[in-house]
DNA sequence: TGTACATCAGTGAACGCGCGTTCACTGATGTAC
DNA sequence: TGTACATCAGTGAACGCGCGTTCACTGATGTAC
């Protein structure tokens, strides 16, 4: 496969980042070196410096990439939620287990938080890179608390809660279950986390 | 304070780790420099490998280190939980609270997960580094699984769990919390998100 | 339809720097008798 | 208490390699007239 092939116009490009992404996920972005993204995608270094003005540049569009495509996966999975049922919280339970499902449906194990990546290793990365980092876990907060203040306004949760904190919740769960079922190399773990979050909610707020 | 003061036996060798353990936390492992430990020690470079054989036994006493102290805190305050009361729900549920109560006091915000750190960063260390990062997760497991049992032979949960990844949950939040919080710069978050784990436990065990 | 020009997607060679690691050597401290 | 020796905790200089980045240049593709 060291065979060289012409790609299509923005190919070269669209290869870099899947590569990057999956490397980067394995070994942090630090040790990922150039010299081994062009080797896996056949292109020399000077079309690299092409797509890329510098190697943060490639951490920017990684991140950018990678928080677009989950902010869909989740919008498409809640809609759906929401088509099923009328009722806010049974909506929001039904995403949740799609979710789990989604995820439990992966092939091999999800490779890991992009985000989650970056912030152990956030002096690597200029100022714009770090913001874009964070951002994604601001709309993750927004996402949920929304959720979670349409849903606390037609039934109170069983015990007192903070609305901010439980719709962080999403994130430090999913991010955690990521992590720990990487460190575990257990693909399991983190769709039964998200089951377990789901588990909280209808505890709080439904009738169980 | 580039000052050179001579150090008590052993201190240089701690003072290497103590400042590794902060700065791999900062930036990872692979972007901490043998030459900044060293310059930040104010010893030579022939010292630190004079106290660790290579890079990677440094990463192998960072992470044993950390994970002796982890379980060290712990055991101290479900003791502590027990102390104050004989029914193992309530005496964990006391040692979450101070748990949270800890992590809140800390005079900053927790300075991230070792182990998870290490977990995003895999093909840079040996295998002996890996297994014992993957060691850390089994001890949380089989802590807080052995106590779940406990309470679980004692009152059956109100909804039906699975004990062992109830019990990855404790770990999985706490690392997401740590995450969240370190991407966030929010010291509150850690501490936050250890009472929701808290009160999902109530929830399922405790009348409410 | 043909031609001129702009843009796209690269090539190839060189660069300097920081990195982890090695090696021969050394002064201070602790221990045995 | 004195001396011999071992161990501890380093020093200083050199190494080669891989890294990200730069630069001048180029063939293929697309667009305007």
């Amino acid at each position: 496969m060291t065979e060289t092939t012409t790609l299509r116009r923005g190919e070269a490009r669209e290869r870099l980042l899947d590569l990057a992404e999956r490397t980067v996920l394995d070994k942090g972005f630090g040790a990922t070196s150039i010299d081994e993204l062009i080797a896996g995608v056949g292109i020399t270094k000077s079309a690299f410096f092409y797509h890329f003005k510098d190697k943060n540049a490639l951490a920017q569009a990684l991140i950018e990439r990678y928080l677009e495509n989950d902010a869909a996966i989740l919008d498409q999975l809640f809609a759906r939620g929401d088509e099923l049922s009328d009722d806010p919280l049974q909506g929001f339970l039904i995403g949740l287990k799609l979710f789990a499902e989604t995820l439990a449906d992966l092939p091999q194990a999800h490779p890991g938080c992009l985000a989650a990546s970056f912030v152990y290793q956030e002096q690597l990365f200029s100022a714009d890179v770090r913001a874009l980092a964070r951002a994604g876990a601001v709309r993750w907060r927004a996402r949920f608390r929304a959720r979670f203040e349409a849903i606390a306004a037609r039934r109170p949760p069983r015990i007192p809660v903070d609305i901010e904190t439980l719709a962080d919740m999403a994130t430090a769960i999913v991010d955690g279950g990521i992590t720990l079922g990487k460190s575990m190399k257990d693909p399991s773990i983190l769709p039964a986390q998200v089951l377990h979050f789901r588990n909280y909610v209808r505890l709080l707020f439904d009738d169980v």
